[in-house]
DNA sequence: GAGTGGTCTAGACCACGCA
DNA sequence: GCGTGGTCTAGACCACTCT
């Protein structure tokens, strides 16, 4: 019987079967991997070593190195292409609206929303954000209020909520820019990777009804997202509210 | 240089590199088992050879016959068990449930939509219908039209519209089960495996507004579901109006 | 041509379920 | 104890990108 090389360095885990608290080694890998994303040690748009470097640095074979590595890509954390390279994902313009903005027009084409100037106000946290985005109690969030514009007509009001604690001086970002996670991830290294969004069907509001010149009590479209970073702790609250007409927000169940 | 054994046998493709319509070969090997279930070749709930065997069959590797079905596994298409074996994907009532009904009460607990007795009636098909559905012109439908309750109130309105060609004698199910699919499944093996929403909030019409016992104008979340087969056929047109007292539609974005 | 990820193979051993 | 899928390794060759 030969004697398997597994590991032989590194801080993962023994690998002694029938152990509780064992782990397959790919997933031990794809762990460590993460945290080097999310502690910033490779950062966004970089490249990563090579696969046949990473498994010689953790004395593991390429093929375990390259399950971690699949498993992050089918998780949109890293990029690969052949030829090339891996790389950690960076949201531009472009992936962020299509991964997270689910409005599109009738005809399916894809809304794009523009905004006009909105600012970042600093104030105390509410009882409802604080449950959500795990805050201390008088803890301070920004608060973004805006409207949207889709060709040019009012169509989305919008409520954020973020930590003050996580994005210091969000404020002074002025004014703010229309894909709000492109600056989270590269001013303040916050990448958000998934989101929780919570559908109901609502009356306009005052504030609605005039932002969007509807009348007030029109069926509007709320969407509540909670927003998830690398470490699956919720950093942002939105509430989103749009009318429908001529629009929809699409879901795809797989 | 060794010769390599690629798939001695079968209806495989020749694996020259560089040439147009090349394909991976897991590929391949997933298509060809994906026309078996789709055929019926194997049935929902029933075990597929093991690995081994299909390796062999086919003149591939193991490695090549699992990344097939681990591809197949991720789209739901089939189950792995370890130690039992892989099994064709069967619609129960639970999986079915969870996987295409994303309403939840404010608490976070799933809603169970119970509904009391329905008809399917068969007419020709709208002019809408035959795009969606993709049917001829002067094709007829199944039409459903039910209200289901969520602990005993009237919380949901449904139209659904499916081919009569491909459930014949649908109308003679009486009454119609809760969960349609496992029915479209164990009777007529079509098997829904993914559908697509378009969601729009809307004023509750006379109809809604009477069977959910609100009034009309009260805003009501439409979904318009287009389920679709193994085939990626459209096979249902779907769509439900109702009330989000108390209640969400819950979509996770990764 | 060198270096990267992508495909394919072969074989060892582990974990699980069942008889 | 056997058969199943799950993990891990090792090595060959292909496809793509850049120099």
């Amino acid at each position: 019987m030969q004697e398997p090389p597994y590991h032989k360095s590194m801080e993962l885990t023994e690998r002694h079967p029938n152990r509780p608290g064992f782990r397959p080694l790919y997933q031990q890998v794809r762990e460590l991997f993460l945290s080097r994303i999310s502690s910033g040690a490779w950062r966004p748009a970089e490249s990563l070593p090579s696969e046949q470097s990473l498994a010689a640095e953790l004395g593991v074979s390429q093929g375990t190195v390259r399950k971690a590595l699949d498993s992050l890509a089918a998780d949109n954390l890293v990029e690969r292409r052949q030829g090339k390279g891996t790389f950690v994902s960076q949201h531009t313009q472009e992936s962020a609206k299509f991964r997270f903005f689910k409005l599109y027009h009738s005809t399916g084409e894809h809304a794009l929303p523009m905004c006009k100037d909105a600012k970042a106000k600093r104030r105390r946290a509410t009882a409802n954000e604080r449950a959500i985005l795990n805050l201390a109690s008088r803890a301070d969030v920004f608060s973004i209020e805006r409207t949207r514009f889709i060709n040019d007509k009012p169509t989305l009001r919008e409520l954020i909520a973020v930590p003050a604690a996580l994005f210091p001086n969000l404020d002074l970002h002025q004014p703010i820019p229309n894909t709000l996670y492109t600056l989270y991830q590269s001013e303040y290294g916050v990448s958000i990777v998934g989101a929780i969004e919570k559908l109901r069907a609502v009356e306009a509001n005052k504030e609605d009804a005039r932002a969007l010149k509807k009348s007030p009590g029109a069926p509007v479209l709320e969407v509540e997202r909670i927003a998830l970073d690398l470490d699956n702790r919720p950093v942002e609250l939105r509430l989103s509210r749009f009318c429908t007409e001529g629009m929809h927000y699409l879901v795809e169940l797989k």
